[in-house]
DNA sequence: TATGAATGAGACTTCATTCAT
DNA sequence: TATGAATGAAGTCTCATTCAT
């Protein structure tokens, strides 16, 4: 028999391109660099990707995958609104913010290769379902009903994320932490809710 | 005597480019496509400009300063922080938005040539300069001095021009109109102002 | 002790590789193209072929063997000049035709693995033995033979092999049966002969 | 102004690929083969020829409409049936034969860059055209009429073809005279016509 | 100043063949 | 014998920029 795949060359790949292609951009890195980076030869990246997209797209999907499998796994063990927004900020969002390539990659030009819309739509159903109990029951919501409550998500999530990545190789001295914190905070006050960090 | 450089035809160069960077991106658009796109031999795009970098950075500098003219202009003659506030969410606001090409550009792959940071930046301390005396005045938003504004801000800021870019090319259904909503029921709810559209 | 090497695989490999070969073409057709055809690895090509010229190579000579040796057998049988003739015309040439893979193989680029030139010598010597003593005897042949039988051979013989691979993947509604029945009316017309169909 | 696009660069590339196109093949010649030939950097080809095909296509087509001209030229001068088939076998086949390199490109591999089946349909086209009153006024080319004159063309103008480029580069001694013999033979005994040479 | 051909480095990708398993 | 991952040379093409005219 031949040679089988190896998984741990094909992680070597991804780790290394999502390296550049979060330092240097998509359109900057090319195959090559990606191959150096892993001391393989070119043609090898070509055994477990079809092409260079499919490789940010392997990327991509593999990270928020595991990002998504472990937020539902958490979720489904916290019962109360409070308890799944904390996990959401306390957890979830640090991890995401933690991975800065994966947010420029997700952020970056290949929005077509990488499909950043479906996955804010993701969160933002997961988000919804999740708050709709409370603004049906409460009627000074109402206002958010009507108006656009996905809108709203929308600026908090892109917010973020797009926080993260400027922030990221840049003199300005906000953090990621800071950028939670104000998550923390506007979902308390908004919502009148307590967190128990 | 030298002819002087054609102000019309840099005009043109820079409204070419900036529809190509904004449709199809940076890297996907060559200085040859710009140049068909203004009927203009390649050449002609290099006695304006020094070379793509130098372009982009025109367009977002002059697109930029433009607005920032324009704001600073009408900011003067506001008083009250209500007719501010109103003025950047009801005019400055919805002509940026307008604008998707420039926001794309901003955002996208390009940040190095873009200085997207410190266009964040002026925004947000214009903003603090106009809150200030608000936050000084009343104790409840102590909280807000003290944590991150500066991260509020910069999340509020960024999510907006990124729900645009995102929303832009895709199928969701969130406006512009609808983010402007929101950043003026948000101003509304958190500071407790009434701005009359 | 080794097992023989299948047969069937052999085979199968010849003619799938046949029909993508006469198909796409050879310089078009990977070794990987024929391996998937076939649902083998594509080890296994190189372990029935020793690489890829000798997978034509093999495919040409195979079937112009099988062919051959198909005409040979029934020519034994036929005595007078017009049943051999007619051999070749009614069965020969139709047999040959039909295969349009065989054919475009044997007349593209692969000349040089292909051997065209000795296969179409072989046909001109069978022929000129047969027409031999008709034109000896007839001195309105003389003509013929001073000139060139083998030039009006060739011309005969790869014009026929061409005008079927030109026709089949055109919009050209010559077929098959066209030519063979020039071919027939020729044979009857310059050598004055009836064939009986 | 720039240099203008130097027609001789454009000849000399074309030449050089035309030759190797011709002895090796389509397929096995790389346009850095071509480049090489001319002393040219690779980039010049694609200065001159959007890529591969539109080389192949503009040798191909820039060489047949010479001939053409040529052709159609000559055949306004001539009145009868007899001086317009001389002015074809005589002229028109020995310039076409003499030149094998376009020959082998006309029916190698790349047909479909090609438009053999095109060329062959003017040729049929047009020899049906010179030939139809003779035809009509003559009963015993009824069955020409009836079966496939277009076939028989076919055939004859292929086969040409093909002979010359089988002979080309093997050990056969059939030369273009020989076939051009054997055309003007087979138009004197078909049609009954005397050429004089 | 204006032009656009020229350049050549470098990008992505394919593929015949080998060879470890 | 069977497998198919590994390899790396080579192929096609693009493109920012220069510079002869």
């Amino acid at each position: 028999m031949a040679r089988a795949l190896s998984t741990e060359k094909r992680t070597l790949i991804m780790e290394q391109a999502k390296k550049l292609f979060g330092e240097a951009g998509f359109a900057a890195t090319s195959v090559s660099d990606v191959a150096t980076a892993c001391e393989l030869p070119v043609g090898s990246i070509y055994t477990y990707f079809t092409n260079k997209e499919e490789l940010v797209r392997a990327i991509v999907e593999e990270g928020w995958n595991d990002l998504r499998a472990r937020l539902h796994e958490a979720l489904a063990t916290e019962e109360s609104i409070e308890e799944k927004l904390e996990l959401l900020v306390g957890t979830f969002f640090p991890e995401l913010l933690a991975d800065s390539d994966l947010i420029t990659i997700l952020l970056s030009e290949a929005v077509e290769f990488t499909g950043l819309e479906e996955k804010i739509n993701e969160l933002v159903e997961l988000f919804e379902g999740i708050l709709m109990p409370l603004i049906r029951s409460r009627p000074q919501f109402e206002e958010y009903r009507r108006s656009n409550l996905e809108a709203a998500l929308m600026v908090y999530f892109l917010g973020t994320l797009e926080a993260v990545r400027i922030t990221r190789a840049s003199s300005l001295n906000v953090k990621p932490e800071d950028i939670i914190g104000f998550l923390r905070m506007t979902i308390q006050n908004v919502l009148g809710l307590k967190l128990n960090n």
